[in-house]
Order: C-alpha cells, then structure tokens, then sequence
DNA sequence: CCGTGTGAAGCTGTTCACAGCT
DNA sequence: AGCTGTGAACAGCTTCACACGG
C-alpha cells in the first residue's frame, strides 16, 4: 500500500494517533482482537471512519473477524512513524518552554513485548536568546543554550521537530531560524499565524484562540450595536 | 443580529479570535478602516470567508467602504465574551499546569481607548490532589490547594473555565469534578478523550497527538507489512 | 453469517460571483 | 465605482449501505 503522505488530511492522522492509544488500552486488557464496531462502542469513535481511516493505509482486517490488536498497533506505529525515537528542540525557556522541556518528551509507542519502548519523542536540548537565561538549568537540569546553536544542533544532534514557545512577536524570526536550521516540522505555541515553505508542516496551538473560543460559547448573546 | 450560539461551527468561532489579532495590530498601526479584501492580503486569510464569518453576528460594515477598524473590535470583543476578564482554576499542579498559572492567563481584548485593559482571562486558583504538592507555592507564589475545594472555589470565585493538566489517567475523574463543579468550560491537555454532558463545552488540545500527526508527515513510508 | 473494504450519498465548510447599497 | 452581504457552486470530510471474502 503506497500513499502519498502530504495528500493524507490533518484529520485522518490526528485519529490514527487516537487510535493508537485506544489500542493501547485494549492491549494492557489483554484483549487479542476487535471489530471497528466494538472499538468505535467502546471509545465513542464511528466504525465507518475506524474502517476508512485504516484501509487508506492497507487491509489490516479480516473479514468476518476484525482486527488484531497487537498487530494493529504495530502497523500504526509504523506508519506514525513512532518506530523510532524523534528529537525536539524547545525555542524560548520561558514558563511554558521549561515546562515542556521538564515534562521530557511523550513516550508514544509504549513497549515492545519484551519492555522495550518502541519510540517517541524526546526533548534534545532547549534554546533562548536572552543572555540572562543562557547557561541556566530547569528544574530538572535541562540547560538553556544558545539560539544561535539551533542549526549547528539540529545537524549534529538529529533534531527533527521543533516547539515554539517565544513570545508572539518573535515567532515570524524563530520560525525563521528552524526552518534555516533544516527541521521539517513545527509545533508553534505562540498566537502568531507564521508562514513556512511547503515542505515543511507547521501546527498551531493557539491557546488564546482555545480560550476565547470556549468563550465564545459560553457568552451569553450580549452584542449591542 | 441573533444567533444561536451553540449552531456556530468551532472553525468560525476560531476564526474570529483571529481576525480580532489582526484587528489589534491594525489598531497599532492607526489603520482606521479596511476592507476584507485588504484585510485577507494582510494576514493571507480569505476576503469572503471573513465577511460571511462576520455576517453572520450583524451587519458590521459599509458597502463602498469596508470596515472600521476600532467598532468591528469591539464587535468582536463582544461576540466572543471579552468585554469582562473570565476566571480560569487550572487542575494539576505538574511543570505544565505551574507554567500556565504562571503565565497569569491572557490578555485578551487590548486596551480600551482610556488605556484601560477591555478584558482576558486570569488563572484565578490551582488545585492538585498530592499532599505534598498542597499548599506549596508556584515561582510567582500562586499557592497549589487542595482539588477538594474546587466546587466551593468555582461558584465563590466566580471560575467559568478549567484548566485540566493532570496525568492521563486522573483525566476522568477531574473533568467529572469540573463537571460537577459547574464549569461550563474545559480545556483538556491530557490526552484523555472524555464525554461531558451537552451543555459543557470540552476542547481537547492533546499535544501527543499533535506531535505524532507531525511525525507522521515527516515520516517515510516504512510500513512493512 | 459476520465484519471488512469501498463506492455512493449526505453533510459541512469554503469559495465564487453578483445583486444591492453607499 | 467600490465593497459588503449572500445565494449558489464547489470541495472535502463523514456516514451509509452493501458486495465480497473468510
């Protein structure tokens, strides 16, 4: 099954991911196999769309049967990509930028029959440009380097994804630097909308924009004109 | 202009909290009116979608002439229930709930013309269930209480929103709590996917699932089947 | 007979194009 | 003449329903 990747929607991966916890939790309940439908029932997902979703990518199923679990979750994180560890670099050591960093990446493949861990994510090193914070340490003893190492660091520490957490207003120049520094991909905390090459994907998460969302529909209708 | 709230899509809603941004920088530049024409150049959104994303609250602008810059913020302001600051408790006092409360929330609506701040959000309380964490204090001093005082917090504090940063595993129990609590809102970091009854609005910003979408783009097609 | 994989139908969100107001 | 507001066309995502394989 060949797909081109890029053609795939932000929608259909984002529920892979999903689906791949879910099969997380059915794996540490020792169940071997299930039916689109069962999963779907159980996770309040639609079965029709579970169906879709994977045979974009193969015909993971049995007919009459269902799927197998343990098999599933492998074929997911292989197209995840999750086989592998995947190295971030957090830009701006502020509150969130050091939380992230702290918080140590995300262990997203879980573990290998035998307890090995299959992959994830991993903070590689963490970046500022405010002298004052260069050289510093998190709480847990993650140093704060240099901005201008960003690309010397992705090239020679095999950093792949970078997270943004610099103050809206110097988003458009860091965007600028990892997309210089050779990352393909981009985690951008700041309410700054930043273009990128084609070649690169960009994600916001926008915190402003959540927060005055759910405003939105928790205001009660008070617009005068 | 009536609408009933709830019908607007989560992609509208979004949208508006962007162009109010935008809106805000116009503002800074003394840019008095502007056209939704002008108004997508600028920030490479789309001239239709803003009008009949704005169409749908009033009639905010003039044929000929476009829109005034200061009155369709403060439409804005309005429509998204920004004209008041609305207190957040944020449940999980781990690096990313202590980040966030240390962030102080967001302001949101700008200065009104007397310089006095329109409105946002501040994180009124954060709550853990760890004794040990209880009665600590965050870097800027905001104190971690006891998760058992959040339904008292919640309607003697006047808290409309949650802030959940627990561990994936409490995640249910804490939204239940919120729930019962009589938050309205809840912005969930955990990647937990939870039911809430209709009338409380959940906005999952699960940030494994954020980074395993990347790493799928940036993935090569490994699957061996 | 059961459940997957999939074309077709349905629905929702986006873009077009123009009538109508200033 | 210029630009909004809006019905109609379009595109993309979701759901349905069933043929097919186990």
């Amino acid at each position: 099954m060949v797909v081109d990747r890029q053609s795939v929607s932000e929608f259909t991966a984002g529920r892979l991911s999903i689906y791949l916890r879910c099969l997380g939790v059915l794996e540490n309940e020792s169940t071997r196999h299930i039916s689109s439908h069962d999963l779907a029932e159980r996770f309040e997902l639609n079965s029709s769309q579970i169906r879709k979703d994977l045979a974009t990518f193969g015909e993971f199923g049995v007919r009459g049967v269902g799927y197998e679990v343990a098999a599933l979750k492998r074929h997911l994180i292989a197209i995840l990509g999750l086989d592998q560890i995947r190295r971030l670099a957090v830009v701006g050591a502020g509150h969130l930028g050091q939380a992230l960093a702290d918080s140590g990446g995300f262990r997203s493949g879980g573990l290998r029959p035998g307890g090995i861990p299959t992959g994830g994510f991993a903070v590689a090193a963490l970046f500022d440009n405010d002298p004052a914070k260069i050289g510093t340490r998190t709480r847990t003893g993650m140093p704060v380097r240099d901005v201008e190492e960003l690309g010397e660091a992705v090239r020679g520490e095999s950093i792949e994804i970078g997270v943004v957490t610099v103050p809206a207003s110097a988003a458009e120049e860091v965007v600028r630097r990892c997309v210089q520094a050779g990352l393909k991909a981009l985690l951008n905390f700041t309410s700054a909308r930043v273009n990128v090459p084609s070649d690169v994907r960009i994600k916001h998460v926008d915190l402003a924009t959540h927060l005055e969302t759910l405003s939105f529909y928790i205001a009660a209708s008070a617009e005068r004109h």
